[in-house]
DNA sequence: GTCGCAAGTAAGTAGGTACTTGCATCGGCC
DNA sequence: GGCCGATGCAAGTACCTACTTACTTGCGAC
């Protein structure tokens, strides 16, 4: 790992937890096992390393996508969830610290930003496509339920260590039921039965749930 | 106003727009017309002054009634909802910077989530009694779907301005469409017909949705 | 009036921060 | 070997920050 991307990895270490006051060029050089004169000399100055390592940390952040014929919704939504949950929560840190700092350097937050929307219309177009299969309800309000599920996904992400009696409980159920209640809001019902109740754990022994016209067409 | 709460409700102001290490305490004597000294004479240190202003801040942040025999779940909702988002956006920067420092000052977020704390348990209350009336349906899974509508409400009250499309628009639809949401989801449906459909604004000419079974008791 | 107290004013201290300068060191390349 | 570019090191500059000290001013109570 050359010297650049090693300031660039510490700069951003340091950076989530201490804010960009809180990053000192002095911190950052340490993290990164450098001299705070290296810094310098590769970057000019500590604004000019921060819109460095920004623009490397959008440039590279993977958003899964959804499969386009779509089979099994609970199934694969969950997936979808779980895996784009995780990413938040890795940079969770970054994330918040950005947000923080929305007043004094907006464009930090607005880069932060690019991937939810990009996550945002994956969705969307997921449940258009649900839509017009008939799998979801014609008359769901899905912007309004996108908005909320990306909210919640956001929300969990960032605040589940801070207030973690106020999300679902256990943390890895936590996509699957954020799910069912986004699929049930759009009128894609699971077969009742078995695996229908999406609440306690005691009753969701195992099986995945089955939707109504989920053909793999 | 004396002298102390001009100075905590300027502290309130400088440091929900430039973080703790941001608010200097000249900025703050400046901003609350004090001098600096006097600052320093009434509450000691800085830490102590934020201390103080957090204490101040909690201690009076009114939350919203639902009411105890439901009658219009939508109506309800909807008002509810919208004071909330209310609140938040007022305070906005506030949570956004106190979240922002939780790696380094953590009491500061955790102050901020009694509130949100304290509307998720008046909101499950309320749809527990939605539910043993049998408006909402009982196999609703409703801890995960307050979860939802609060991390909705609080992402839209600090993150709309920054990605104002990733949200219901309009903004004063916003509560309406949550609630609609959310009430599909725990199977409150309204009545079909006039104001059903939740989607476009084209449609929804004035009329409030009524609810089924949702009777006076 | 004058006493006491709250507040302002001016100046200073000790430490931190971004950034610079000058020089020594090291490793690869001709 | 000798050159050169990248890096480390020590020191310094100019500024900011929390906080202190010593003194002055204004104002109500007696």
């Amino acid at each position: 790992m050359d010297i650049r991307d090693r300031i660039l990895d510490a700069a951003k270490r340091v950076y989530a937890q201490h804010g960009f006051r809180g990053a000192t060029t002095r911190l950052i050089a340490i993290e990164a096992g450098v001299n705070e004169v290296t810094l310098f000399r590769t970057f000019g100055s500590k604004a000019a390393l921060f819109e460095a390592f920004m623009q490397a940390h959008v440039s590279h952040s993977p958003i899964p996508h959804l499969p386009d014929p779509p089979a099994d919704p609970e199934r694969e939504m969950t997936a979808w969830v779980a895996t784009v949950i995780g990413h938040l929560r890795e940079n969770r840190a970054l994330i918040r610290t950005s947000f923080g700092e929305i007043e004094e350097r907006p464009e930090a937050a607005v880069s932060m930003c690019e991937g939810p929307n990009c996550a945002g219309m994956i969705l969307t177009d997921y449940v258009l496509r649900l839509q017009s299969l008939g799998i979801a309800s014609a008359d769901g309000d899905i912007p309004t339920a996108v908005a909320m599920l990306m909210s919640s996904m956001i929300g969990d992400a960032i605040s589940r260590d801070v207030m973690p009696n106020a999300f679902p409980q256990p943390e890895s159920d936590a996509p699957r039921k954020y799910v069912c209640v986004f699929l049930r809001a759009l009128g894609v019902v699971p077969v009742r039965g078995r695996s229908g109740g999406a609440q306690p754990a005691e009753t969701a022994s195992g099986g995945h749930g089955r939707h109504r016209r989920a053909t793999k067409r």
